[in-house]
DNA sequence: TAGTCATTTCGTTGTTTGGCGAAATGTAGA
DNA sequence: TCTACATTTCGCCAAACAACGAAATGACTA
């Protein structure tokens, strides 16, 4: 029960849910986030937070950024469910397709160059 | 996403999540769910708005009373998986099995009495 | 070892939410 | 119509929460 309400918790934020669809084309750090959803990094960061303590996503650290990514097959069975139940109930609404458009240039965008245009 | 955010908000309480875990045995009015849990009643009526107006839940007037449900198959689909990953993930907890004991006993009592009891 | 820099944690602020009791609503029976 | 009574709505309070900027953390590099 503790375990599902930690999910429940962590889908019933608008910003989260968007994060986690955003994931599904790949890993993307603390930055390339903040700069997808114009938020504060602090916000964002408290964001990955409860998504990952949810086990709704996973980390990785690597040389000055860290990593965030969707938990593959062997994530427990109450977390491959909602995860597939997001998407499968999101990914072809309109907030999906205008987060992906902007995510594709924050993708072409340098990592360098993100952080500094947020002097983060 | 309106509708997606207004089922994982609702899910996000879990008083809410063991209205619905209780109504699987079938329908009950709020009067028995106030007696369940132990909640004043305009709290229960409040919770059982939230959950009929993301979906999760149908209503149907008798007599004085309101009973609530769960839909059948024909809910939309996001309601039907929610439902479904709800079950699933939580059926065999703890929580559900001391809620479906105290629903037991409430389902034995007289309505009459029940309401008698809360001086509803 | 000191500096740089992405991320996290902390403290604050305004908003949302869950809980209650009291009042309003609406329906069935006298 | 008047009463009884289950449910809903309203108004309030306390706790939880999202957002921000500032300060702390921690890792790599010079």
């Amino acid at each position: 029960m503790r375990e599902f309400m930690a999910i429940t918790k962590a889908l019933s934020d608008p910003g989260r849910v968007r994060i986690l669809l955003s994931l599904r084309r790949g890993e993307l750090c603390v930055c390339q986030i903040t700069e997808l959803f114009g938020l504060a990094t602090s916000t964002v960061s408290k964001h990955l937070s409860i998504l990952n303590q949810a086990g709704l996503i996973l980390s990785r650290k690597t040389e000055r950024w860290v990593y965030y990514r969707l938990p593959d097959k062997s994530a427990p069975v109450a977390v491959r469910e909602a995860l597939d139940w997001v998407h499968k109930s999101l990914s072809k609404t309109d907030a999906a397709a205008t987060d992906a458009k902007r995510l594709q240039k924050v993708l072409k965008a340098d990592l360098g160059e993100i952080c500094r245009r947020q002097r983060c």
